[in-house]
DNA sequence: TTTGCTTGTGAATACGTTTACAATTTTTTT
DNA sequence: AAAAAAATTGTAAACGTATTCACAAGCAAA
């Protein structure tokens, strides 16, 4: 690997030459930066990033620390980060905490070491509690999740309104007991259940907590709940579930007991995933921009790097409501798609 | 931040018995060491990782560069690598190079330029053709796609023998004019056709190329080329795709036809994602060990950071068949799940 | 001619570590 | 008790770059 110095030597010039030529801030007479960049290339000069930094005291990295790399709704945000940190030159040193506040913390620290112009962070509930406590010397956007007080950047989805949107879409195509699983470690739980029970309330129905589950972040959790609820005495009519995770275990446990959806059933979730829409009937979810969560994230952390006086802003999105058949109206009379007789449908549904 | 100089001051040593006590290679009095150490939590120093780096020339950071961070295989190891890699104390630097050969020798050099320990690659198969060309300065490790001339280090499926199980699976269940829809981008794709084409030829059956197609890396493109296939005025009993993506397409084009699976058609996949068992009929796939690819090829790796004369080696991991409804028997006797009796299925195939 | 300004260049320093080497102290051996 | 060996510590030189400072040369204005 040729060194700055060897590029040097071998243009005749000095360091500081070769380092102006590369920086293009200072004048260079037109004939030595010819020279220097011939240099360059025939030695395939590379600045050594590492020294760079050190020197400069910043860096072209910036961190993304996610909750959990296998959930396609944060797989697609990493992608949107990358693609918008790789516009302005910036690379990604992603991580997942895996929901573990541990972890969260140990890649904070190591963000730190690593010297990163920012992070972009979707923290969970114990992180966000003492969030004033661990003062961080880089600026960071928080994503998919709230921190009160708002000294810092925020991209969300606005979870009340999604929430009120998919369980009056649900109330309006005759669904009444509606239950509810969310994911403990996100603080998004809390607005998605106020959505919830507003949506309830302007329907004049009671807020029944046996019908809310709040359970781990696992396909596992959802499974349980999903049973647990349609075991109970009064099982409900329809399912919302908080994430794809909890859907996929949802599904399962629902496919396991024969419930047809909608039928017996209705089931509705956040997040367009690829099967939301294969499996039959295809699911009815809240679709966020994860596009847009990525990129505004990385503009509005880019923006801060450039001015860390900024005040901070909270970017709050709109999910999409996407309709399809595992909501479909109780009772309708329109055809079916799997050409059922409504009969047949009024019937089983009274079985249930 | 406090630095190394601060805590030697504030310690009343020498920065070189700071190091010493932090790196805990040298002989340092006890009384000493402690004393030091209560400096380091008071001021709560953390060593500057990016001039360890450069001072040292060995980072503690592994490149990792997948093709697709949207397909699940690849998140799937993604998370692996990032287990495998934070146990021994390294993080990783995960980057998307889109199937583009263009980003990809972008990152190689990013990866150069930061002075990654090693790098876990996935290259297209423009970047392995010129794979000697591009001499890099760190160790590295191919998964899921191999290179001729073994002088590098792979982990990768037995792709002849999975696509060979695949076939044979549909050929004992009575498919016969089976299709099959490769990835362009992949060099895998040479692989799983020769297993495929294999699995033909022990049935004494024609490889017709009519039944062959090469795609793009896109959901649309497994689309557009199963609508080709079934438009054909042969049209397959079976079709295998080579990825999830590829898959998704098929399945959107199969629903669209209102095609039954399998009675009309079969469809089996690579890659076990968490809808191929929630559609319904469930997707026979062959699951592919991502776990242990990533952490193999973690571990591959590392040992050649340790020592970088090790000769190279190839690893080839089993994929396993999970055989489910999608690929059933044709005119089994069996019952089948959704009680379509046998008479009907018979019927619907011969229409078709 | 002097003064002042602009432009171009190199020497030297700093960024925060690690480490080879030297200097000093302690322990062991004879 | 002296000599040798081992253990402990400090000094100083890297690692590769960016940047400040000083200086020189060229040129225009006074």
């Amino acid at each position: 690997m040729a060194t700055i110095k060897d590029v040097a030597e071998a243009a005749g010039v000095s360091i500081a030459t070769v380092s102006r030529v590369l920086s293009n801030r200072s004048n260079v007479r037109p004939e030595l930066r010819e020279r220097v960049l011939e240099v360059v290339k025939e030695l395939s000069y590379r600045p050594n990033l590492v020294a760079r930094n050190l020197r400069s005291q910043q860096s072209k990295t910036l961190g993304l620390i996610v909750s959990d790399i296998r959930n396609p709704f944060f797989t697609s945000i990493s992608r949107a980060v990358e693609d918008a940190a790789y516009e302005q030159g910036y690379s990604v040193l992603l991580c997942n905490a895996d929901e573990s506040p541990e972890k969260e913390t140990l890649y904070l620290n190591l963000m730190q070491d690593e010297n990163v112009a920012g992070v972009i962070f979707s923290p969970t509930r114990q992180t966000i509690a003492n969030f004033k406590n661990l003062h961080l010397e880089f600026p960071i956007v928080l994503i998919d999740r709230s921190v009160k007080g708002g000294e810092v950047d925020m991209v969300m989805l606005d979870n009340v309104s999604a929430t009120h949107q998919l369980t009056t879409h649900l109330l309006e195509n005759g669904y009444r007991r509606i239950a509810a699983i969310f994911d403990t470690a996100a603080s998004t739980a809390l607005e998605r259940r106020k959505g919830y029970e507003e949506a309830l309330q302007s329907y004049n129905l009671p807020v029944t907590t046996n019908l809310i589950k709040n359970v781990a972040h696992k396909l596992e959790a959802g499974y349980t709940a999903t049973l647990d609820l349609l075991d109970a005495s009064q099982p409900p009519d329809a399912i919302l579930t908080a994430n794809s995770l909890l859907c996929a275990g949802a599904l399962t446990a629902l496919r396991e007991r024969n419930l047809a959806i909608p039928d017996k059933i209705a089931l509705v979730s956040f997040d367009d995933t690829t099967w939301a829409a294969l499996v039959q009937p295809a699911i009815t979810v809240i679709a966020q921009p994860t596009d847009e969560i990525g990129k505004t994230a990385t503009e509005l952390l880019l923006q801060r790097v450039a001015d860390s006086k900024r005040s901070a802003r909270k970017v709050i999105l709109q999910g999409q409501l996407v309709i399809r058949g595992s909501s479909a109206p109780r009772f309708s009379l329109v055809a079916y798609e799997d050409n059922t007789s409504l009969i047949s449908r009024v019937k089983a549904a009274n079985q249930g």
